[in-house]
DNA sequence: ATACAAATGCAACATTATTGTATTTAGAAA
DNA sequence: TTTCTAAATACAATAATGTTGCATTTGTAT
């Protein structure tokens, strides 16, 4: 389920990153709190459409730098945008979550819950970080799929 | 190390797959078959400049429809593209491998070798295919960082 | 209430990707 | 070899995405 925050929550957010209370941010926070899914750059756009292009980028990228939202890349390469859960701190993500990208309705789900394996890579290969992609149906999706009634 | 193929050899690919040898395409792959890492599109571009940009892009597309080479988004959403290896077959890709993405370099790793674990997910998702980014320092960066001299 | 830094809005521009069409070319057929 | 045709390329135009600089507005500390 979507993490249900009110208004006050936000501005204090802000507030916790020395972020000025603005009506743009604000609505971002509250767009992006309410859904389960990340969400694209375009549906960004075309959702906030009255806020400026540029101010949204800037918005989006403020959050990322102090830890409140992540961008992950789709399988088409297209940036989209989720809320962080609670241990990510200012210019360090810890979003080494699987990122389930369903190709039926195009949702890319955060599953944090799921603890990724530790993987040994070649020698010489320093890693730092990893993000796993699955792509395939999201629950919702596949119930459509195999239902008997429509 | 880079697979090793000569021009006869990228002309029976082309030929395989009912596409025309011609020109833009043969040093495509060459260019391609050159590395053992992904190439990224502007790279790609630059290297091949006398090629015309849309020329590149539908010579990219058809490949990877063949399953000549796939495609993989860098951590900053830039398309790269790397030769598969031998099982890719027609719309069909195999590349559930270990990318890796070095901080230092940019270079884009494919690690074939690798097997990836299976994963189990939440009640509902059903995966079709898996990938896995890594991003770090590649042994020739991490080498660099660690060496007494240089 | 004022002042100032921060944030927004706007204009211009850069990069990446797509579509349509005319021209050229590879390869098959005569 | 020459001719023919579908395929491939080149070119022009446009769309989508992302960035930079600057003037204006606004949040907030004093």
């Amino acid at each position: 389920m979507a993490q249900v925050k009110n208004n006050y929550q936000f501005e204090d957010m802000l507030q916790k990153h020395n972020l000025k209370k603005t009506a743009p941010r604000l609505r971002v926070l509250s767009m992006m709190y309410s859904k389960n899914t990340a969400t694209s750059q375009p549906d960004l756009e075309s959702v906030m459409n009255d806020i400026d292009r540029v101010t949204l980028y800037r918005i989006l990228n403020v959050f990322e730098e102090k830890g409140i939202i992540h961008k992950v890349f789709d399988l088409n390469g297209t940036a989209n945008y989720a809320v962080c859960h609670s241990d990510c701190q200012e210019n360090h993500h810890h979003d080494e979550h699987l990122h389930f990208n369903c190709t039926a309705c195009k949702n890319v789900y955060c599953l944090n819950e799921l603890n990724i394996p530790k993987l040994t890579l070649p020698a010489g290969f320093e890693p730092q970080a990893f993000t796993i992609y699955a792509s395939g149906l999201c629950p919702k999706c596949s119930k459509k799929g195999t239902a008997k009634t429509n």
